[in-house]
DNA sequence: ATTATATAGTTGTCATGACAACTAATTTGA
DNA sequence: TCAAATTAGTTGTCATGACAACTATATAAT
């Protein structure tokens, strides 16, 4: 990866490194037939004891559309389970089902080990270092809308 | 954007972030009438003077499949040009048009400056250290295919 | 109270990316 | 030389993400 012209352009290898990381853990997870995107929306709704879809979206980073599609495809998959609000009619309770919990509880490690082994060439400060530049350009990002 | 659980994980953040910026960049491409992916393939179209199918992909981090309907579209739109290998008859010669280089040569500043509004939340070193760690995780990302 | 606005969620369309299967052409190697 | 493997490119399918349009419900404004 040559850092010359557009290869050293903070979108190109942020994508790039993106796309790795996921299709890395897509590959480790492929035994439990989810993806890392279905699979970070079932760990948050796993993490809450119930939560709105919107909530569950929101925390995960996914729009309404992709909270909405990922939903269906784990409830398909019987790891969440739809409930209607009762007080707001236009809202959906999520839970985690017992066999959402169970799948997060067996995969969380590969999940952590695959962070581990794509950073394990930074040093303990360099990986804080990058988190931390990470979370402010992202933060940075959430204001600027043009 | 919190710093807990998943959040705090290097591909929840990557991911993030990722996506901002390609969709600041989206937005400011609008008027142009090209996508982020897009452009990063007419942008090493116009860079080279002429140049494989197969290579081009390479360049802009593309699989095969992806090169061919980015080309397609960019070829539609009149930015790129096919043209048959005279030696190798599997091969497919691309050239950025004229018009091609001239899309790229008034919004290269709008990609640049998008960079730039990125990570102005950085100094300078800030910068250049994500680059490095970024490209570092990157590379080592290239040879771990599980 | 009634209208206007905001919110929660769904559906459709398109672009991208991963993947597999495929065609056609070229290179290897026994 | 000729079958096997490799290479270049295309096509189809699925998941994700951006976006717009939509339904239904709830809240605000007058």
């Amino acid at each position: 990866m040559s850092r010359e012209g557009l290869n050293g352009s903070l979108g190109f290898v942020t994508g790039l490194v993106y796309r790795r990381m996921s299709n890395l853990l897509l590959h480790r997870l492929r035994p439990y037939d989810i993806t890392p995107e279905q699979w970070s929306v079932l760990y948050y709704a796993a993490q809450a004891d119930g939560l709105i879809q919107r909530e569950l979206g929101e925390r995960a980073g996914k729009d309404k559309p992709t909270t909405t599609r990922i939903v269906d495809h784990l409830v398909r998959k019987g790891w969440l389970a739809r409930r209607p609000d009762q007080t707001d009619r236009r809202a959906i309770w999520i839970d985690a089902t017992a066999e959402g919990r169970r799948l997060i509880a067996r995969t969380q490690p590969i999940e952590a080990a695959t962070v581990e082994d794509v950073s394990s060439c930074l040093t303990a400060e360099e990986r804080e270092t990058l988190l931390d530049l990470l979370h402010r350009v992202g933060k940075h990002l959430e204001s600027q809308k043009e």
